[in-house]
DNA sequence: TATTTTTTTCAGTAAATTCCGAAATCACCG
DNA sequence: CGGTGATTTCGGAATTTACTGAAAAAAATA
């Protein structure tokens, strides 16, 4: 492996950290290597500086698309596939959330609503039953909740974002102004 | 597996999801068992809804304690040890949260405020500190924007995950009546 | 169409993880 | 102290996943 160290350094932390992403270390490294890369790289550059197998780096690559994560580009009497992650570090966030939104949250949610379908026949069955309902409601306002969030500008995101707590006491007085419809869902606690 | 139809299916998708969510076959089986469940069950039991090995759930449990997933208790006249998921969900999601960002999030954040201690020595280097500073600070607006929903009482929360996009229109109006101090962190692309 | 370059696929192996059963440990009781 | 039931640890088998090198396929060139 032929980095600088700050660069190794960083590449084998993505390594590493891979697994508990849910990607392996191969695909970490790619990806870490590419974040910090100014400039696209191809395929055989990636194995001179990571070391590993051209069809390992090949079917990292291909993970990285199936992720969104990474851009295919070309240069000009160059007929290699390059890489690139997005400069824009929101759009890089996005896709991740959007990506494991759609991997480990969409199909759960799914499965929920068609148990959803199926009438309780024991009274064993009941509880269940009610306990799935009630995960299915609070995903859906969470991903309700992420989808009104991410159709901002990422200017506005960030502004959100920041205020943070802050919000709680101008809301407080927001709402003497321009009262709030009061619709907020279940909470599976209202007296 | 000796299961109502409706406990079955859940429970065996909850499997199937465990590797997409870092955790084992086992482990999702046995905490969907436990979620569903009206009442604490003990190892043996869990046993035998599930045929795993006896050690196996062991390990399960385990496994599930160390991610703060599931409560222990105890009755009375009866020293085996019972388990349960808490009835409230929210706390669920939050220990959940928490967790994770204790495993994916916090170990990257260290390592990249290490790595910003070492002034880049090359030009090439350069680019990659800048790199990693735009990252940290990115990951430490978010950890610090979580951490503020995260002391919020769940009814708070609620309230506020409802709103979504509707916080939008509503702040415009809020800032005429108490203007923002305007301390957006650093996007990267401000002109 | 043949040739070269680049990328992908695939079979086999290496490595890691999951899982079981047996043994060991622990905790409580008489 | 034993003894009993409950839980954990541990070695190794079985399964899954990661990775390689060689071969195939694809794409551009002549």
């Amino acid at each position: 492996m032929q980095l600088s160290p700050l660069q190794q350094e960083f590449v084998l932390h993505f390594g590493e950290m891979g697994s508990r992403w849910g990607i392996n270390r191969t695909v970490g490294q790619i990806y870490a290597l590419l974040f910090l890369e100014p400039a696209p790289l191809n395929a055989e550059q990636i194995v001179e500086r990571l070391g590993f197998s051209r069809s390992n780096v090949s079917m990292g690559l291909k993970e990285l698309q199936a992720w969104n994560l990474v851009r295919l580009r070309h240069l000009p009497d160059d007929r290699r596939d390059y890489f690139t992650t997005p400069d824009d570090l929101w759009e890089i966030v996005r896709t991740l959330v959007d990506e494991r939104k759609k991997r480990e949250i969409d199909p759960t949610l799914s499965k929920l609503r068609e148990l959803q379908m199926q009438t309780p026949s024991s009274p064993a069955e009941e509880h269940a039953h009610q306990r799935i309902d009630e995960l299915r409601e609070l995903i859906e306002l969470l991903t309700g909740w992420y989808g009104d969030m991410n159709r901002l500008e990422t200017e506005r995101l960030v502004q959100l974002l920041a205020l943070g707590s802050k919000l709680q006491s101008l809301l407080g007085k927001a709402e003497k102004i321009v009262p709030l419809s009061r619709k907020a869902p279940a909470t599976g606690k209202e007296s």
